[in-house]
DNA sequence: TTGATTGCAAAGCGTTTGCAATGAG
DNA sequence: CTCATTGCAAACGCTTTGCAATCAA
């Protein structure tokens, strides 16, 4: 639990940041705002949103938690785990599955030397169907084309 | 400019369609909704935002138009140009830069080898300070730790 | 005690929708 | 005539903010 971090920055550690930060780091997912507050009511319902997002801001400030906006509609939070990794999005079940850093080479570097840019950071994010949705998704075909006869 | 591939699909070319992708068409940056609202209505006041995200509806499905996230608070829209391309942000002055595809090498086929995904867009987007910016940070740094003394 | 932190309510902001009016085919 | 398309106004959903009450240090 890297929650002695908050202290360290001054920071007060209270009940609310405790759970918070806990929830996200039990987490093995992408979690929205709302589904930490909806885990964070369960152990206090007192919680309200306004304080998730306000939470959100400073462990994001401590780099204790990373944002996504894999989707338009809301950003996602996660518990920054030891490694760093990209993620992999499937159109179908809207699963979010972790990639390891190995593929992306000498990215970084090369991003660095070739646009003079200093301090860039990658990500690299990739959607496509997993096989079980590639499935569904080709099962559903056939039966719209048979319909379309 | 591709605005006949509205008609070919049932669609009409209304002026506002034939405006708002012209527009787009003649950016050579990422433009915001408002902000296309915005040069859109200096040829045709009557415009309205309702009608610019219909519009970027459309022109999206039909994979003229391409949509980005590069920031959490609003979507931006470019053209889709011919060669494909990923994006390199400025923190500093919040220019985009096109890079080109060459870097990411084989990293396509290794995820769908190494995940079993089928029908994957790879997306690179890389943060960081342009050498202008990076400049100016350094300066205003050296400022501040002066001043806290 | 004292300023940081919270809950509450309300506002903000980008985006979407319902609906009547318009206009192209 | 008929339906796609528009402008308008209002709604929507996520996120942020003002403020008084509360609480950790």
């Amino acid at each position: 639990m890297e929650s002695s971090v908050l202290q360290q920055h001054g920071y007060r550690l209270t009940p609310q940041r405790y759970l918070i930060l806990s929830v996200l780091e039990q987490a093995q997912e992408h979690l929205s705002a709302a589904q930490i507050l909806q885990r964070v009511q369960e152990q206090n319902p007192q919680i309200t949103l306004p304080t998730v997002y306000r939470t959100l801001d400073l462990l994001k400030e401590l780099e204790l938690v990373l944002e996504s906006h894999l989707t338009p509609e809301q950003a996602t939070y996660e518990a920054r785990q030891g490694r760093a990794h990209h993620h992999l999005f499937c159109r179908g079940c809207q699963s979010v599955i972790h990639m390891d850093t190995s593929m992306l080479g000498m990215v970084h570097e090369e991003i660095e030397q070739q646009y003079h840019f200093h301090g860039v950071m990658v990500s690299l994010s990739a959607v496509g169907y997993c096989e079980n949705c590639w499935q569904t998704l080709k099962t559903q075909e056939e039966a719209t084309n048979t319909e379309a006869l």
